[in-house]
DNA sequence: AGGCTATATGAACGCGTGTTCAGATAAAAC
DNA sequence: GTTTTATCTGAACACGCGTTCATATAGCCT
């Protein structure tokens, strides 16, 4: 048998993207075969390799595509205005963005040590991107006197953590709404660095 | 052959601990053979099983000593005092006790899912002990008024994963003291959290 | 209608997995 | 010095792994 009906390239390729990313972050990528994959799309082991040349690379491309789609719709969406202003809009845009895509974001700080030397430096440069644009808004406002912070390097490293902690424990539907999410970290995170 | 010169189970038990710890911490639990675990502690691989059941139990048994570890020290050391003083300690002892081992910090929360459910439900109630600690320091504070926090249990998830971001950076004998480091830290909870 | 090609199957490859266990031996007990 | 016991070896088990490839066919092109 082969080529069952209605299967095309347009549509098992996303579709192995889509398991990998549910199950890699759910069992870890080790934890996960390349048969499961191939369950998940509803395929042999085999038909994966139409579309990737191996399991390493499948990993990578979803890392990949996740730091650059959040590299392009934060530069598509990030604010003018004084430091505290685009710090808000951070804020907002970092929680909202992450909160979306928690499969993503999960593997993509989590499997980072599955990756091969030359792909782990190619996300971390990618990271650094992301980092580099609060830590200019903190320098900015630590310039122009509205923000204090004892060391711009680590204020940006903690912001950035605390912030990432909201993907650990929230869940749509809980106790607080997403803005309600956000006015929190915002105000923690405004006076946190505040002068 | 059997029971080389020297050995002991005084000796291998632990060695077991160790090995499992670098090497969990190093390529993930999945990604670790017990014949490499073995290798490391310089055995075959059924010696392992004089010592534990299982892989499994392996790692529960590294998370729950990390985690018991945690809360004794913590119980042996906490201050009296003022909220901000309390506060103060807390943020130093998290941020001191991490840094001395980072490995097991790592495995305690990077594979908390291959954790059988009630193993997951064990550890989970250890590190719930650990935080209602702060949760508890930030409520006082609160009540006081000298702390103001728009959601105490964010605040205290908030801190924490703030602090837990020390262990992805800092290497000893880097740009910061560990002194430095806490200072840094503190100031910017103290801040946050500030009425 | 016929040929071509993209897309799938399914078997096979060599190797590594966690775990068990009979047998061997060093150290402790007597 | 002999017996007992704790500790370890090394082979084996059944199974799953990532990847390759000859083969088959569904759907598009002419």
């Amino acid at each position: 048998m082969a080529r069952t009906q209605g299967s095309h390239s347009d549509i098992t390729g996303p579709r192995i993207q889509t398991a990998a990313l549910k199950l890699f972050a759910q069992h870890g990528y080790a934890a996960v075969s390349m048969r499961q994959i191939a369950a998940q799309v509803g395929v042999q082991a085999g038909a994966l390799y139409n579309y990737i040349p191996d399991k390493q690379t499948l990993l990578f491309r979803l890392m990949q595509d996740h730091m650059e789609t959040l590299l392009d719709t934060r530069r598509r969406q990030a604010g003018q205005g004084d430091p505290e202003a685009r710090l808000r809009d951070f804020v907002r845009f970092h929680i909202r963005f992450h909160l979306e895509r928690p499969d993503a974001v999960f593997i993509a700080y989590m499997e980072l040590r599955n990756l091969t030397p030359e792909n782990f430096a190619r996300i971390e440069e990618l990271r650094g991107n992301y980092e580099r644009d609060l830590e200019n808004i903190l320098r900015d406002g630590s310039a122009a006197e509205v923000f204090s912070v004892p060391d711009t390097k680590l204020a940006t490293l903690g912001v950035i953590a605390m912030l990432n902690g909201v993907n650990t424990w929230y869940r749509s539907g809980g106790r607080l709404s997403l803005d309600e999410v956000e006015a929190v970290y915002w105000s923690m995170v405004r006076k946190a660095v505040a002068a």
